[in-house]
DNA sequence: ATAAACTTTCAAATATTATTGAAAGTTTAA
DNA sequence: TTAAACTTTCAATAATATTTGAAAGTTTAT
């Protein structure tokens, strides 16, 4: 396999990737793309490479700016913007876990918390809804928790958490 | 608030995070009515219930018991099927765990693999999508192993796992 | 102040994905 | 068998999400 064609592939898979977990394919492959750039890339560059609007990319760029793994770069004597990525994949997990947690389970849990604290009217069926609601609060608390207590740690979490884990 | 308001809730926020999670709102809500039904229900019922079509029923309860976590149960002297989910929170989380690991993660990790491992031209740009794809590459992978180690601990993992990594 | 260079916004267009419903298929009881 | 009860399939349709592109907005150099 090429250069050309281990670049594409990486980014189309990257694409479909983020679709399958409700991120949009050109967010991904914009993130994708300055993943494996070797320098800070241009609106003009990035349109270019991946063939998608200026409109386009430049919401999508706002977006990973919003979750803070895409950051402006200011180039001297450039007027445009140029664009890089989190480059230390750790960091960037660190970054993507902690943002779907605020962004995704915490309203969730917020949810199951209203849900399964109403009043008890000692019918069947809502007990049951208690019950599980109340099960399924605090399953998403506590993984909540496992995974920032996961990413909390600041070097070589992955490795580390696995050496616990094994006894 | 009272028990309908509830279940709606509860249903909708459920069917929404599946949306955002790549699992289509139909079958999220599925899963979540059976999820606090007291008894086993029909198509019929589930149909009624969440206001869907026949062929929208059938076809993502046919996915949610390839996902493992709705199954059919026969009620004695009942022409129809009937459904339900498993109940257990934490079996819950395991199948899908298991099932996403199987269905996404192992994929992406062989391709990162591939993409990885093209031949060195000595090129910058060849050498930094070799690092790249490898770091993100062997990240994927750990992640999964982790993933597949917690789950594997039979019980109360999620508890177990928080208590090693306090230290 | 002006205008060129550049970025953002957002309504309209396009593409993708989910849903419907009726026909085809299957199972069961008599 | 037959036919009623039930389920599945899938082409057509509807709903949703993404993308475009041009106008509006902003910044910077002169």
């Amino acid at each position: 396999m090429e250069y050309q064609e281990a670049k594409d592939k990486f980014i189309n898979t990257w694409g479909s990737l983020g679709t399958l977990w409700g991120i949009n394919k050109a967010m991904a492959q914009i993130q994708a793309l300055l993943f494996i750039s070797t320098k800070p890339l241009s609106m003009e560059e990035i349109m270019e490479e991946l063939q998608i609007s200026r409109g386009n990319t430049s919401m999508n760029l706002r977006q990973l700016m919003d979750w803070g793994i895409v950051s402006k770069e200011l180039i001297p004597g450039e007027r445009k913007d140029f664009f890089t990525t989190e480059k230390d994949v750790e960091e960037l997990a660190r970054i993507v876990a902690k943002e779907r947690s605020r962004r995704e389970i915490k309203p969730v849990i917020k949810v199951l918390s209203d849900v399964s604290s109403i009043k008890d009217d000692d019918t069947e069926k809502t007990k049951e809804l208690i019950k599980q609601t109340k099960a399924l609060k605090e399953l998403t608390d506590n993984l909540d928790v496992l995974i920032n207590k996961l990413v909390d740690q600041k070097q070589n979490w992955i490795t580390k958490s696995l050496l616990k884990l094994i006894k």
